[in-house]
DNA sequence: AATAGAAAATGACACAGGTCAGGAAAAAAG
DNA sequence: CTTTTTTCCTGACCTGTGTCATTTTCTATT
């Protein structure tokens, strides 16, 4: 995409920043040597779990291909917390004092290469390489300001402006196109934007209607953007 | 409080966990000497900002006495994010690059002192002192925790459960004890549940008539728990 | 103590959005 | 290619919650 929004895409977004995560760089080359003793790569078919919510935290994802859901677990539906692209950590917040679980859920859209670092391992490296810990943090806090946005959002804008918001975000961030075929299910697109199945299919008819967007099935094509931001301002 | 469900209290929580901040005691001291010498002590009344969501996050706060509600601003309703007791750290989530403004909004219910904490001193300690970086990180990670508990909760529960959720959380978190003043008006509760102000009134009333509550003007006793924690996991 | 202003309470009303049931289309499995 | 299963779509219905207008009670200030 030429990117003519990227710069003020809302903060309210779907997915985690494409920033790919230069994190290790910060390692010595015996650091690197350590981390890759304790790690193993692991390919994972679409649609398969990577990790479970409450299980042990053994260890820190780094997402080295592929596109995954992050999401909290609920009776009966999910929140799905960010949609993550290639280079990015995940279970890191699993790591504090008293806790030793994964907060979230995590499941691959496609094929995906994981990572699996040993957590103690992870630990070991921030404790002995604050620069490496504070890019850690770093990054830990964008999510949190994403996070934000979000709770935001889900909060205090209306169907319309929740759905707006996720479209333009996966425009954005994920698929950097205007134009892109969804991998995820109309149920997701729910548990995405904290509304039923049923809304965000009846939405989206709408915005095709209303000539903002163009739908076949799975494609999407974003038509008139600064429209579409409108209603995700107005909530 | 002689802590009946201290243990088990919904991960939902409205507030911090009750953590009394030992991270600095990871300092050594001279470090601790340069920290004190960009740090300054200020004491705020009831009501007063201490910071202010957009501006420039010129420092890092650590909250020595009083009680803040941390809270984004919306219009017209803000979201509150978390209501905080002394001994917690603020603004911290403000650190990343690319930003350096703070992502919310701080306001004081009664008279709180506030460390002000210089926060390129702040940043330059994590890098020189891993084991402190590493702490913050833990502290954030806790935090992002509880965000993720609320964001679920205010996004998957109804009215009743979250209120119920929430009392719950400030009889176990804040007051530590099932009876107790609030400085929290109608209006707080509305933004820290999600909920107008009207539905907040109309369900505590429902909760008193329902005998879970007592009630008069600013005072609250929590009086069937078991019944409130049941409300609040079956939303 | 008196006044003003804010917060709390209450009732009437409306509608956004969830739920349910059933059917069409697409994808997966055999 | 057929069968089965999942996803997608549609319409009818209904209830949870917000909005608005008004009154009452509390709090603060002169």
């Amino acid at each position: 995409m030429d990117e003519p929004y990227e710069s003020n895409l809302p903060t309210s977004s779907c997915a985690t920043h494409v920033y790919d995560s230069p994190c290790f760089a910060l390692l010595t080359p015996e650091e690197k040597g350590i981390l890759d003793r304790q790690t193993v790569t692991i390919t994972y078919k679409k649609g398969e779990t990577i990790c479970k919510q409450g299980t042990f935290a053994s260890n820190v994802m780094f997402l080295e291909k592929g596109l995954v859901k992050i999401y909290l677990e609920g009776n009966p539906k999910n929140l799905i917390l960010t949609i993550t692209p290639s280079g990015q950590l995940i279970g890191v917040p699993a790591i504090y004092d008293g806790n030793n679980t994964f907060l979230y859920s995590v499941t691959t859209y496609v094929e995906s290469v994981v990572k699996m670092i040993d957590v103690a391992t992870f630990k070991q490296l921030m404790l002995q390489n604050a620069s490496f810990a504070y890019r850690i943090l770093n990054l830990m806090n964008e999510n949190t300001a994403q996070t934000y946005g979000r709770f935001f959002c889900l909060t205090q804008k209306h169907l319309h402006g929740r759905l707006a918001d996720i479209l333009i975000c996966l425009s954005g961030r994920i698929f950097k196109s205007l134009e892109f075929d969804l991998p995820l299910s109309r149920n997701d697109l729910g548990e995405l934007t904290g509304m039923s199945t049923e809304s965000v299919i009846r939405l989206m008819k709408e915005m095709k209607d209303d000539g903002l967007i163009e739908l076949s099935g799975k494609s999407i094509k974003l038509v008139n953007v600064p429209r579409l931001m409108k209603i995700s301002e107005l909530g």
